[in-house]
RNA sequence: GCCGGAGUAGCUCAGGGGUAGAGCAGCUCACUCGUAAUGAGCAGGCCAGGGGUUCGAAUCCCCUCUCCGGCUCCA
């Protein structure tokens, strides 16, 4: 019998049944079956050295690839596990993907592991990677996969949990075993230990199983493979680059914002230089707001506990409030979480009318949840933070129009702050719990994914992940060094109008519940300024920069002349500053560099006598001597205009 | 909250049972200088907080707090 296999452009080639996937790649080129992994018939990947008994769509999978590093990551994670198997007497082990970047497995032992340890554990995968081990593949019924592991029992747990769809046949499991080492796995794997080029591993840590926090604590250990030594430097590069961006760090460098410990975890006090930069974003904001024909409100932080009662979020969402305050006697408040109660009771203030509707309510509204201790993270995850909040109330016609106004606005904003590269998650009804009209639900949904699929904006479904009150959409963007952070969120809610009772009256003069959206437009101010810190690595564009000049004089005689210019850059709006007092000019200048300030004008004799500056742009390598002192006003001033 | 690591001057860090150190930053003085650190001097610490062991604790032990890396959750 012979089987076809269509390769990936198009060609239609014959091979005997039970050829191997390692055969066909060295039958299309010899360098392919050096760099292939593993080889995917119809989606399904295998092992190069599994046959094939099936014909279907045909794809080699290469070690540079990403799902060619999965493979070579996975392989990782057993010869870890086996290390440690090896080396710790009475550890037994529970799960081991690869994931972004790297890897880990978990496993149960009777300590946690050290640094030293790593170390051991590594010169034991060297081991085992010189011995170049083949990975050999091996099906089993159920029962016989139970007895192999009777002394692993998350790995029975995991067998007794494997869904009969998995494997073709039903029953069968598989397993990998590479010497005397054996491990419950789907597969594939590369050929041999031997093929695990370059790998380190990276830390430890505490990690529940199953992600379940009344389950077992088990030790972690995460590592990261790549498919070349050269790969694996330029991974831990990234990582040296984005702890150079650590907005933490950034925040004290460049004396923007602390964490007094006095204040509490999680809560920011901002210091001049950081609090310019947040107003520029705010008043940035309020100004997009205004274009998109939202209004202003302003709410209290504290409202009574019945409010969260009429809202629901002491129903769902009390973990994450502050407990009760007493006030008056008999009467709790509590601190607000979110911004959409107050919201709502704005748009109950009076009788509403169609001919009102969409009503859009913005505030830029400080919120408090409680986060658990060990989840705060500087401004990304703080107790304390504002959301650039809205709140739109539109009739059901209105929803797929309002939807894309808030698309457009989200991309606007992004776009404007340097973000490039964006993609989208839907979140769609869930299967069980939710409240509203199916048909509603699904004009929002078609709505959101239109709106997106017209931005030119990839877009994920996650099906049936949407809140019980809504379908959602989250809009991510892509920083600088390739990281993704989950920045605006679009969220349509069936559930508040209802809860609150809400009301206008249509042109037919009957009743009518309007359609609220929520949206975040950075998500919260403090995490968005967070992620343009790192996104810029401090290095804010001028329009952004709390200093967008500096103006050193060479000696103390050309003081006069620097304020001077720095009197008529102020004048024209621009945020300056003068160095006088004592200190070498190369030392001014260097300061201002560290402080990321995107212009440096330097003025001394020459300049005093032509009416010119040295103009030095961070945008710009070396400096410009003699630049007619006009020229350097109308440059900074073009070069600093907003976006919008 | 849980697991690991760590808290020494404003910052970055050394020291590790015998009464605290460096560099940078700060202050003073001198130098008045043309594009990434001039020199000298001065000042600065309840060694996170509390308890214990000891003749003696920054150092060893216990508790608490905070930070860092994860788990979980999310903006």
């Amino acid at each position: 019998m012979s089987i076809e296999l269509v390769l990936p452009d198009g060609t239609v080639t014959c091979h005997k049944e039970g050829v191997t996937g390692l055969a066909i790649a060295g039958s299309i080129g010899p360098r392919l079956a050096d760099a292939a992994i593993a080889v995917s018939v119809d989606e399904e990947l295998m092992d190069l050295n599994r046959p094939i008994y099936s014909g279907g769509q045909f794809a080699v999978i290469t070690q540079g690839s990403e799902s060619g590093r999965d493979i070579l990551r996975h392989s990782a994670a057993h010869v870890m596990a086996q290390a440690v198997l090896n080396l710790f007497e009475g550890a037994t082990f529970a799960i081991g993907p690869a994931i972004t970047d790297g890897f880990y497995y978990d496993f149960d032992l009777d300590r946690p592991f050290t640094p030293e340890d790593l170390e051991e554990i590594e010169r034991e995968m060297d081991r085992i990677i010189a011995e170049d081990q083949p990975f050999e593949r091996e099906e089993m019924s159920r029962e016989v996969g139970l007895e192999l592991f009777r002394d692993h029992p998350y790995k029975l747990e995991i067998i007794r949990s494997v869904d009969d769809t998995e494997v073709d046949s039903g029953d069968i499991i598989s397993v990998y075993r590479n010497h005397e080492f054996v491990d419950l796995c789907r597969g594939p794997h590369l050929p041999s230990t031997g093929r695990l080029k370059a790998y380190k591993l990276t830390r430890t840590a505490g990690a529940y199983w199953r992600g379940d926090e009344k389950r077992p604590q088990l030790q972690r250990i995460y590592g990261t493979a790549w498919e070349s030594r050269k790969a694996l430097r330029t991974h831990l590069h990234r990582i040296e680059e984005a702890a150079r961006r650590d907005h933490r760090k950034l925040g004290r460098e460049l004396d923007l914002f602390s964490f007094p410990e006095d204040l509490g975890p999680g809560l920011v006090v901002w210091h001049p230089k950081g609090g310019m930069l947040r107003r520029l974003v705010e008043d940035y904001s309020r100004r997009v707001h205004q274009d998109f024909g939202f209004d202003f409100v302003f709410s209290p932080h504290l409202a009574k506990a019945g409010l969260w009662q009429t809202s629901g979020h002491l129903d769902f969402y009390a973990e994450n409030m502050y407990p009760a305050l007493d006030m008056d006697q008999d009467e709790e408040y509590r601190v607000k979480p979110m911004n959409c109660p107050f919201h709502v009771l704005i748009y109950r203030s009076d009788a509403r009318s169609y001919r009102d509707l969409p009503i859009r309510l913005s505030e830029l509204g400080s919120v408090y949840r409680y986060e658990r201790s060990g989840v705060v993270h500087g401004l990304l995850r703080a107790r304390g933070f504002t959301q650039d909040d809205s709140h739109t109330f539109c009739t059901r016609q209105q929803l797929p129009n309002e939807l894309q106004l808030h698309l457009d606005f989200v991309l606007q904003l992004l776009r404007d702050f340097g973000f490039k590269d964006f993609r989208s998650e839907l979140a769609t009804r869930p299967e069980e719990k939710w409240v509203g009209e199916p048909e509603l639900w699904e004009l929002a949904e078609q709505s959101l994914a239109e709106a997106l699929e017209t931005a030119g904006i990839p877009l994920r479904i996650a099906a049936g992940e949407g809140a019980f009150y809504g379908p959602k959409i989250d809009v991510h963007v892509e920083d600088a060094i390739g990281r993704g952070w989950q920045m605006s969120t679009i969220q349509v809610d069936f559930s508040l109008p209802e809860r609150f009772g809400l009301e206008y009256v249509t042109s037919e003069d009957t009743r009518e519940r309007p359609v609220m959206i929520h949206a975040a437009k950075f998500g919260s101010v403090e995490r968005f300024l967070g992620v343009l810190i790192e996104h810029y690595a401090g290095a804010m564009p001028i329009w952004l920069s709390p200093v967008q000049a500096t103006i050193v004089p060479v000696a103390d005689r050309h003081v006069e002349y620097a304020l001077e210019i720095a009197d008529q850059l102020r004048g024209e709006g621009l945020r300056v500053e003068t160095t006088v007092g004592p200190g070498k000019l190369g030392e001014k200048i260097r300061r201002a560099i560290t402080q990321k300030v995107p212009a440096i004008l330097v003025v001394g004799d020459q300049d005093v006598e032509n009416g010119t500056v040295g103009l030095r742009l961070r945008s710009q390598k070396g400096e410009r001597r003699g630049v007619p002192r006009e020229e350097a006003v109308s440059d900074l001033l073009s070069a600093a205009q907003p976006p919008h």
